[in-house]
DNA sequence: TATATATTCAATTGAATGCTTGAATAAGCT
DNA sequence: AGCTTATTCAAGCATTCAATTGAATATATA
């Protein structure tokens, strides 16, 4: 008795993290924050729901110990508690991928309607952004940024997309990458934008084909 | 729009796992299953659960694509889908551990207890297995065992203990041992076994300090 | 001190969950 | 064919959840 209320007690905690993994717009905070630190509003208006929505959700998962917050001023910063929620968070993507058929489905979907956007061919990119006809987008984590990327592209990583649209020349059409051909970044980036009425396609391939081709690189420290 | 509904559908897949995991019935029944394929009834024995509370819950696991079942005969068995389904529930697991305070307080709660439990020293059981006073029982998975155990010890799995009490002689008492002294397999069968009745204590070590010591083992090669 | 801004709290509603109970399948056994 | 065993299905009840709404705290700015 005493071993199984305990062993129960143990299970019962980690249902509260998995109930906090339970609902679809808590797993896309948690997507979100995955990137860095950010306010409720932000996670509000990248996640689309409500303030008062959000700030709950946000509590659920801090009651569940996968995000901490603190206080700057008036706003609160939320952010992941540790490196073993994105891993945790990892492992439950790559469970969906290997056993749910919808997640197949859906994926291979988005894929095929992505191939409408027509990605521009690495030759096209780099003439046209040396006529200065195009803004370069790279839309990964600033780190792999740093390390290297296309000539004269601004990085903006997804997530903050939304809320640096103003970086962006509005009548220049954007080309969007990321790491390659199958990462999604790049077809989500070119989709988030032409909700929000600019032109923008994606590269045809990504950032380490780019490389391999032996086409132009910059990085950090050469700049 | 339409990549923002296929993202968050994507994210509503992620948490029909989530989903499974939120309950703490269910997390046991993984648990079992860890260790192996098990039928409905004996999954319902060990988790004391009722016969049709059981089936359900495992239907749903299975609906959110973590175990699978084949029909033999007129019984059902169920299995976990994947290993990854194993490294997931360690994610859980791990995050529980280092960012939930009541899991800490129920661990060191559980060990404290356990220390009433009076370990055994090696050298008194080795002296009792040699007189055949005692019955050695190793709690760990049979794969551990084959590679090396303590001589003349019988291996039941933790979670095979319910099931097949009946191999241990009822008056003899049992010294439980698995991998080390902090491994609570070892505590839970000794719990387990003083609840059915037996007289049964833990190994103050496990079986690598075991090893380690010089102490004679065996392995099912040298068998 | 007044007035925004950012976040949280509290109350409400409709839907979903966990468990129980009793009946329905389905596969052996006699 | 009957009987037993193993599992699933279906209905019902108390509890919990997600989201909305409007009010309540703070923290800044004028």
């Amino acid at each position: 008795m005493s071993s199984g209320n305990v062993k129960h007690d143990l299970f019962a905690q980690f249902a509260r993290i998995g109930k906090a993994l339970s609902n679809a717009n808590r797993l896309e905070l948690i997507e979100h924050l995955a990137q860095g630190e950010r306010s409720v509003d932000a996670l509000a208006l990248v996640s689309g729901l409500s303030i008062a929505n959000t700030s709950q959700h946000l509590q659920q998962l801090r009651q569940a110990g996968l995000v901490t917050s603190r206080k700057d001023g008036q706003r609160v910063y939320y952010s992941l508690s540790g490196d073993d929620v994105v891993s945790l968070f990892d492992g439950l993507r790559r469970v969906a991928d290997r056993h749910l058929a919808e997640v197949a489905q859906l994926v291979s979907a988005y894929l095929d309607t992505k191939d409408s956007l027509e990605p521009v061919p690495a030759a096209e990119l780099l003439a046209r952004a040396r006529a200065g006809e195009i803004t370069v987008l790279d839309v990964r984590p600033p780190e792999e940024f740093a390390a290297g990327h296309l000539p004269g592209a601004i990085n903006i990583p997804l997530g903050e997309l939304a809320l640096r649209l103003g970086e962006l020349h509005p009548d220049r059409e954007v080309v969007a990458y990321c790491r390659g051909p199958y990462c999604l970044l790049a077809f989500d980036a070119v989709a988030h934008l032409r909700q929000r009425g600019l032109q923008a396609r994606r590269l045809e391939d990504g950032y380490p084909e780019w490389k391999v081709a032996g086409l132009p690189v910059e990085s950090e420290q050469s700049d």
